[in-house]
DNA sequence: TATACTAATGACTAACTAGTCAGTTGTCAA
DNA sequence: TTGACAACTGACTAGTTAGTCATTAGTATA
């Protein structure tokens, strides 16, 4: 486990050098010090240790923008915090992120394509969420093109500090960048991505997980963790989730204590949006 | 020559499938139906290949953009203009807009790199003209924030039908946009880019053009291209750059009889660039 | 038809790749 | 000390890659 911890990260590294098929594993190993059958112990194939690459970046990611949105209660604070958020864990992690602007889409490999597609559609699911809390109906004919700025803010401006490594004042990009979408919001009236655009490219993808999967999810997480308050709340939240008992406000207090594991956030995200909190 | 052609068109496509190292030299000729041989009769290597793509494309795409805002007269029309001519040219060579979009970053090769960055600060160099043109004095302290969101709208928008192939509604699209940056370079108040940070990013590259070398250019330029009028034009201007005696209006002239040459569009840019127009 | 030249071929080399597996090492418990 | 077991190694296989070059096909001139 330790070791599998090893090997991504040092991967990570030489991909956003290099990028996937630029890296073999003889680069990899090496660069961890360990032979090549001992990485072929941690992960069946390189193609295996990519796709964990993307999980745990994109579910640490997601779950961060997702907890901050849903648990600022103010809402003038909403987007200040949200783009500092963005920002703070790209910059944190810029080599993922590097990764993940350069390599977005169709590399070879349609496994990953789908996979980063599936996180880009949660993403702009939680920014669609944040938009209507904020202007409510009053942009729903623009809402689409809001998100699209968004995401384009995001693209360009962390591009700026990713692959020139500036100082970041991460405090005077969101107000930036906080004014510049407050500015289309209140203005635009001339969109281009309407509702019937979106569905003809929405098909794929997008399932949603069922209660087997999310108990799959825990048990694994259970497995993997130590003796710990976490794992006491990962095994009462199990359950739960077979047999509700408990009361909201202390499923809530479970959902907190495991929120701030890096093994159990992707858990915490799905048992949130389960129980609707 | 036009083997070359060929090569290059082929290539394109598989590029833009599967990016350039996953696509190999065998593929590409089994592609274009000729041997690997030939293949090198017309490159030296694989990578001179990828780099007379990316100098093919990109000199066509700015030169495009370039003569587009340069010849609207009309300031109303200017943002207009080039929201359609940027979206018209990535539409048209899709293939190569993938591949700029995927890749336009350290995939591997130093030299990749410097190209494609040198090329995005002279379209920067453009959008910059266009938006101290329209705006003034009055955008100076938010222009680069103005220019980056203008880059961000330009990839997440084409993104949307490079990717999904739907249909596209140009006019649309341009006037949309056109909306949104009037409102940004309106209302900002709170910049994130200073020039300040902008100079600690433009240090290399951007080397100005010498004379010799667009002599040289036009030199490789006539021996490419048949007996035509283009080519007594592109003999006038090269005397004209050794020796000028012509009146400005003739040299004018001369430029438009080459501006529309697929292969004279960056020597036709280079020399209006030169003489000042 | 003979000659000279260029265009084109594809088997070849040397260097790489992902993945395997028989054998070695280290670490415990008995 | 012995035995059992898991962790680890790196030479190995089978395949792919970019690039070369002796050979051949095609064409134009004399």
């Amino acid at each position: 486990m330790i070791k599998k911890q090893l090997i991504m990260d040092k991967a990570l590294e030489l991909f956003a050098e290099q990028g996937f098929e630029a890296t073999s594993v003889q680069q990899i190993t090496a660069h961890c010090g360990i032979s090549k059958g001992a990485f072929y112990l941690s992960f069946k194939s390189k193609d295996e240790l990519i796709l964990a690459l993307i999980d745990h970046f994109m579910t640490q990611f997601i779950t961060n923008i997702d907890y901050e949105v849903k648990n600022t209660k103010n809402d003038g604070d909403l987007l200040y915090k949200f783009y500092y958020t963005i920002f703070d864990s790209f910059h944190k992690h810029s080599d993922f992120g590097k990764i993940l602007i350069k390599e977005q889409m169709q590399s070879f490999n349609e496994e990953f394509i789908l996979k980063i597609l599936a996180y880009d559609q949660l993403m702009e699911k939680v920014i669609l969420s944040m938009v209507e809390r904020l202007y409510g109906e009053k942009i729903e004919q623009i809402k689409y093109d809001l998100i699209y700025c968004i995401k384009g803010f995001m693209k360009t401006y962390s591009e700026l500090f990713l692959f020139h490594n500036l100082p970041l004042d991460l405090n005077l990009l969101a107000e930036s960048l906080v004014e510049k979408t407050n500015l289309l919001a209140k203005h635009i009236t001339i969109p281009f991505i309407s509702t019937e655009l979106v569905q003809l490219f929405k098909q794929p993808t997008q399932k949603e997980v069922t209660k087997e999967q999310i108990l799959d999810i825990i048990e694994q997480c259970i497995e993997e963790i130590a003796e710990s308050i976490e794992k006491e709340s990962l095994i009462l939240l199990k359950q739960q989730l077979l047999e509700p008992t408990l009361s909201p406000v202390l499923v809530k207090g479970l959902l907190e204590n495991i929120r701030t594991h890096p093994h159990c956030k992707w858990v915490a995200y799905l048992l949130r949006n389960y129980f609707g909190f």
